[in-house]
DNA sequence: TCAGTAATATATCACTCTGTCATATAGTGT
DNA sequence: ACACTATATGACAGAGTGATATATTACTGA
């Protein structure tokens, strides 16, 4: 989708593709360099003033070809790893009130990446390619606008009083929140 | 949620919960071992007939309250990986007829999960933690729903005449499907 | 009858990727 | 002055994936 360095690649990923697919620098970087050494893509280091210098990178013929090679394979279902959702399986063995918090940040959370969406700026997207980025635009917003509703909805199944019936819970506070590299708040 | 042994955790996290985490052998066996060593886990090794022996671990008064810790925190946004969606964004470079094959078998999946979930004999929930249960099995449906939905609506988007302009693609044929661990057709 | 496949079940391991830290520059807040 | 945020690249320990190995039982077609 255009020329890119491997933070400029990072910021989409937590940005405007989020809901596609995530990646660190320790996978991006590598990557970058890989393709480098096998002609995928081409490195142009470029300084710039009041910022670090930056490696922008460019795919080749050779990096477009084997680019469609790896996309034409039928894609298997997607990967999901949801702290979230296994919180509220577990919902009964804490406090209601600590499911409430968690649920109100979760709501936000969502509010914000469907404004992110609704947001045509954020991924500028070359001639030819808008009605696929539309689609997967789109897909995200109808997933995010039905998780989003879904627990609005039916978030009393989980903050209903609490059948506490074993351990020593007296202690319970809020933890820092598990670090995950894609900034959403 | 009660007993269980590393492939039949594995089992679970392929069915009826495969919307909310995965994991594989070579997480949960170490895992399980790790665990008991640290006391949070009983094991107890069964044998069985007409079937190999199998070990079934059980959680112990320290392994619930370590939960419990564990589950005390705010937890950040879902991490997702989705090949699907991945070539949704460059469909532009591939033949309409890969995308529409792609979509067919994509709903598919998305209705034999629907189907999955909508099964209650999946995975037999203890009591006082039914409500939990049902919200998460809730939130699956809710957001498959979307997203078949969306895609059968949208689809066009993807499938309309591919702009070909760059590349040698006249050997495009179905690659092998992506190996994931998990089954889902 | 016998090979091949599949399901059940546990375990190990190379390799990839994540999360964290290190390094550097510059602006912004307190 | 010190902390924090943002841009930018990279190294590295450890966690997890995907593949493979092993073993038992059952089914299926040649």
């Amino acid at each position: 989708m255009g020329d890119a360095s491997g933070y400029e690649i990072k910021k989409l990923l937590e940005g405007p593709f989020s809901h596609i697919h995530e990646a660190s620098f320790g996978a991006i970087y590598p990557a970058l360099a890989r393709l480098q050494e096998e002609g995928s893509v081409t490195c142009e280091e470029r300084s710039q003033e009041k910022r670090p210098d930056k490696k922008v990178y460019a795919l080749t013929q050779r990096g477009r070809f084997d680019l469609i090679q790896e996309l034409t394979i039928v894609p298997g279902p997607d990967r999901i790893r949801s702290d979230f959702l296994v919180l509220m399986l577990y919902a009964h063995l804490l406090p209601p009130a600590h499911i409430a918090n968690v649920i109100d940040k979760r709501l936000g959370i969502f509010q914000a990446l469907l404004g992110e969406l609704d947001n045509e700026n954020g991924a500028p997207v070359p001639a030819g390619e808008e009605s696929s980025a539309e689609f997967v635009r789109g897909y995200g917003k109808a997933v995010l606008k039905a998780a989003h509703d879904y627990i609005a909805e039916n978030r009393h199944l989980v903050e209903g009083a609490a059948l506490v019936t074993r351990g020593t819970r007296d202690d319970i506070h809020d933890k820092e929140e598990r670090p995950t590299g894609v900034a959403a708040e």
